[in-house]
RNA sequence: GGGGGAUUAGCUCAGCUGGUUCAGAGCAUCUGCCUUACAAGCAGAGGGUCACUGGUUCGAACCCAGUAUCCCCCA
């Protein structure tokens, strides 16, 4: 046999995704005599390409997944793809002017074709890149948020809820995003901080030659919009200016001063400009005050015909020229930095506007009771916990959602305008002329009389439904599939998006199915670099996870993201973590190969008794301890189980314990108990690994056709008898491995090199029946008894226990005597804090009887090893 | 400005109900080994004032108060 030392994943890989998927064993299907679990992707952008969030989510998805169906559960992952309507119109866009094309010259229609050509053509870009992973999706399941049956689904939903008065057109001041022409929702609005100047404007005071008003502004350009200055009533050096007007600099026109206690005195110089076209707070002010609106920019973020000055130029250019035309009219009082914030968008990266203007809004308030309560009282988990108290604040203070998008990439919003103004809600254009003739008393009006809203809808208003479209639970609300899959099991995806996505997901489950859509929600962490920067192109520290896979392995690259990763924790990813992860296949690798080497001998009695219990009793504890991870959805220490138990445990005192000298047949027995702990441990490691698990599985014996690890039960816990006695006896021969290795250590003697062994003891079995054992691991070439040690010896002490190690010319007596002693202070002074402890009359009034009992087992076994080390001491 | 979280070994983090030789794990580091599964490996070792100051308690990494620093969310 002739196998590769070490393990080359890339083949193997790609086989294996193959065969899983010819065998169906992702596809699922309701089945009354299976428990469902099911999990939704968290829809990734069509427009995406696989980053390393995307990894460590998918592969965390993928891991409860495979779980579950290994436990017999009916699996379900359902893939699909956002449409993300800003992100990809803005692509598309992009792409278009490449070709010298721009979106002004083309309709509605020519303009979705493009952009449904570019989205057949890289859409499905990112689902191909999830198979290299080994994400067990149910492919068959694949959804899209804008194909006819979901886009229906939002129509619906739509409609419906309008119908309950749940969704308004209004005006509202909304954020504008200038660069994508579109309102947005205040969720995707990121603050940055930034430093920014402020200006102290002059305004000169109606009726008093030479007295100014000095007014500070970050943003001198809107000055033209100003319908008023507001200072505090309580203000002293404004009490003077009741009933005043002031003059808006370089512009001219009148504006009154008004009072309003809002104002911070503190702030600038106390007088504050009111501008309610371009700032949510004065526009409340200005409403409060009664005072008009003058909306000076443009839907690109230009000054318009309204700002009678620097019309046509951006808002930025303008501040600059209107700072500098200011200074030169002496009205320009100074300039000061200050730590400001900026609002942007989050897609486009432009900073936003607030901007007045005609949208459609939903009513948050009445959804967001219920959607919160079902979090606390623990419905839906949160993972980790601590995201409670986030969720919790922003649903109590949850605000309408603007919903209209001005795009066309996106469903088109299902209202109808009528010639005379007034306008109708509906499924469909029929629905529609049907009601408007009702609503107008018109009936001659025609189809072509209608005009559809120009506006869609936000992305998020077709993600919401996810868990509810994917199973077609809008068009058919009692099918098999969504009364089976539906609420599904657990979510995983950043906290990010935990109110654009998962409180609103909460919300439409419970408005449409009367049912949490998910009971767990996982929230991972961002991904970052080793210095803990975000990931960005610009920084180009990002490896491509496609280069990463072909390098490690989807194995390595899956375990090494896992590694260190607790839920709700940022991830420092460095490359070592992946070459630990492919260290780890390799590993699991040679541990096969060894085995694999073997040749059975009926005829050889069964020897390693003691070392295949012992590793029964660690396997059955370590499923015990996976499973409670698990429980809690503690990924990483999950697999830090699953990675000790076959790294230590197995490989290194194992597999050394049983092992057969070179060349030399095993015992059948062993044999056989062998192959099934490394049966087991692939299935263990199956979900975290899921393709060298699957090879082994294969190259470990002959399967039958539907025989894959794949779909193997999820190992059992069972209670050894005597668990506790097996390990506890192992653990203390194996201490005397580690001191003999230590003695060879600290002699520079090497690990060949045979030693005897010489043992003072009362507990004479802890020798006797791990002496193979013993003899093995620690190149022992015999063991014998005595009272006293051999006087060329080193020693160590276990417990009550004193070894000898023979070893004529190696020892340095001196140094001997210092170590012992060294050894001894340290456990008399263990001794002493135990001993003054149970001497406290408090202590043991108080403490647990268990408490009680285990300090005085501690004061024994002191006084056992002082004894032994004095013993020792003297011998020497 | 409001709210939340964190601070434990060089790094990333566990530490559950206050009590086990409780101060841990992985990685990194150091020393020695190419020992017939694996040098992507083996054996061994070192390394911490549990942020700081008080308090509660027989007993505190853990509970309480204050201080400092960092992070996140919201405004």
């Amino acid at each position: 046999m002739s196998l590769a030392t070490t393990y080359s994943p890339t083949d193997v890989e790609a086989k294996w995704y193959q065969r899983w998927q010819e065998q169906g064993f992702f596809k699922a299907k309701p089945n009354p005599r299976k428990k469902p679990y099911t999990v939704v992707i968290p829809p990734p952008n069509v427009t995406g390409v696989l980053h390393m969030g995307h990894m460590l989510n998918n592969t965390i998805q993928d891991v409860l997944v495979r779980r579950a169906r290994m436990q017999g559960k009916e699996a379900c992952w359902v893939p699909g793809t956002d449409h993300a309507s800003i992100a990809t119109e803005a692509k598309v866009v992009a792409l278009l002017k490449e070709q010298g094309i721009s979106k002004t010259d083309l309709t509605r229609e020519q303009f979705l074709a493009h952009a449904f050509e570019w989205k057949d053509k890289y859409g499905g870009i990112i689902l191909e890149q999830l198979k290299q992973l080994g994400a067990s999706c149910d492919w068959d399941r694949t959804r899209f948020t804008m194909e006819p049956d979901l886009t229906e689904a939002v129509l619906r939903v739509f409609v419906d809820l309008y119908n309950k008065g749940l969704i308004y057109r209004g005006v509202r001041m909304v954020n504008w995003d200038p660069e994508g022409r579109t309102a947005i929702s205040d969720e995707e609005v990121i603050a940055k901080d930034v430093q920014a100047k402020m200006y102290y404007l002059k305004y000169a005071v109606v009726g008093q030659e030479g007295q100014f008003l000095t007014v500070a502004t970050s943003r001198p350009e809107t000055i033209m919009a100003d319908v008023a200055v507001a200072v505090n009533p309580n203000d002293p050096r404004y009490a003077h200016l009741t009933g005043a007007k002031v003059r808006i600099p370089l512009l001219g026109r009148e504006i009154p001063v008004i009072f309003d206690e809002y104002v911070s005195m503190d702030f600038g110089t106390g007088a504050l400009k009111v501008t309610p076209a371009h700032d949510l707070n004065d526009y409340e002010l200005g409403v409060k005050h009664n005072l008009p609106v003058i909306d000076i920019l443009a839907d690109n973020g230009t000054l318009n015909e309204k700002a009678v000055l620097y019309v046509g130029q951006d808002r930025f250019a303008a501040r600059k020229q209107i700072a500098k035309d200011l200074q030169e009219a002496g009205l320009l009082e100074k300039v000061e930095e200050y730590a400001s914030i900026v609002q942007t968008s989050e897609r486009t990266k432009a900073v936003i506007e607030p901007k007045l203007s005609l949208q459609w809004f939903m009513n948050m308030e009445q959804m967001a009771k219920p959607a919160l309560d079902v979090v606390e009282n623990d419905t839906v988990k949160l993972h980790p916990p601590k995201f409670k108290n986030m969720y919790r604040a922003w649903m109590e203070n949850v605000r309408d959602w603007c919903i209209s998008r001005q795009l066309w990439w996106g469903q088109q919003i299902p209202a109808y305008y009528l010639p005379d103004g007034t306008f109708v809600v509906a499924l469909t254009a029929e629905d529609a002329l049907h009601k408007a003739r009702e609503q107008s008393g018109n009936a001659e009006l025609q189809a072509s009389d209608l005009r559809q809203d120009e506006d869609v809808l936000d992305t998020w208003f077709s993600s919401w439904l996810w868990p509810i479209s994917v199973f077609d639970g809008f068009k058919d609300p009692d099918n098999a599939d969504i009364n089976y899959f539906y609420p599904t099991n657990d979510l995983v995806t950043g906290p990010d998006i935990l109110f654009f996505w998962v409180a609103r997901m909460i919300m439409a489950g419970l408005e449409y199915r009367q049912e949490v859509p998910f009971k767990n929600v996982y929230l991972t962490g961002i991904v970052r670099d080793a210095q803990g920067r975000k990931m960005s192109k610009q920084l180009g520290n990002s490896p491509d996870p496609l280069d990463l896979i072909a390098q490690y392995g989807a194995d390595g690259v899956r375990t090494g993201m896992l590694f260190s990763a607790p839920a709700g924790n940022d991830l420092l990813y460095d490359v070592k973590l992946v070459e630990q992860g492919r260290n780890f296949s390799n590993k699991l690798w040679n541990a096969f190969r060894l085995v694999k080497g073997w040749e059975a001998d009926a005829s050889l009695p069964f020897v390693n008794e003691k070392a295949v219990t012992w590793f029964n009793a660690k396997l059955q504890a370590a499923i015990v301890e996976m499973d409670d991870h698990f429980e809690k959805f503690r990924m990483s220490d999950a697999l830090m189980t699953i990675y000790k138990l076959v790294w230590d445990d197995f490989c290194a005192q194992y597999l050394e314990m049983v092992k057969p000298a070179y060349q030399h047949p095993i015992d059948a027995e062993t044999l056989r108990h062998t192959t099934a702990y490394l049966e087991t441990l692939l299935k263990l490691l199956h979900p975290f690994m899921p393709f060298i698990t699957e090879e082994l599985w294969h190259e470990l014996a002959e399967r039958g056709p539907r025989d894959y690890v794949t779909v193997a039960p999820w190992p059992r816990a069972s209670a050894p008898a005597n668990a506790a006695e097996t390990l506890a006896n192992m653990d203390k021969a194996l201490a005397i491995v580690a001191g003999i290795r230590a003695v060879r250590n600290q002699k520079n003697l090497g690990p060949n090199k045979p030693l005897t062994l010489v043992a003072k003891t009362d507990e004479p079995a802890l020798v006797t029946d791990y002496e193979g054992i013993i003899r093995k691991l620690g190149s022992i070439s015999e063991v014998s008894f005595a009272e006293a040690g051999p006087a060329a010896s080193v020693s160590f002490v276990l417990g009550g226990s004193e070894f000898f190690i023979p070893l004529e010319g190696h020892i340095d007596m001196a140094a001997e005597r210092a170590r012992l002693e060294k050894e001894l202070e340290y456990a008399q002074g263990f001794r002493d804090s135990v001993q003054k402890k149970l001497g406290n009359e408090k202590f043991a009034q108080n403490a647990k009887p268990e408490v009680l009992e285990k300090e005085r087992q501690k004061l024994a076994d002191a006084e056992a090893k002082i004894a032994a080390l004095e013993q020792a001491l003297k011998g020497l």
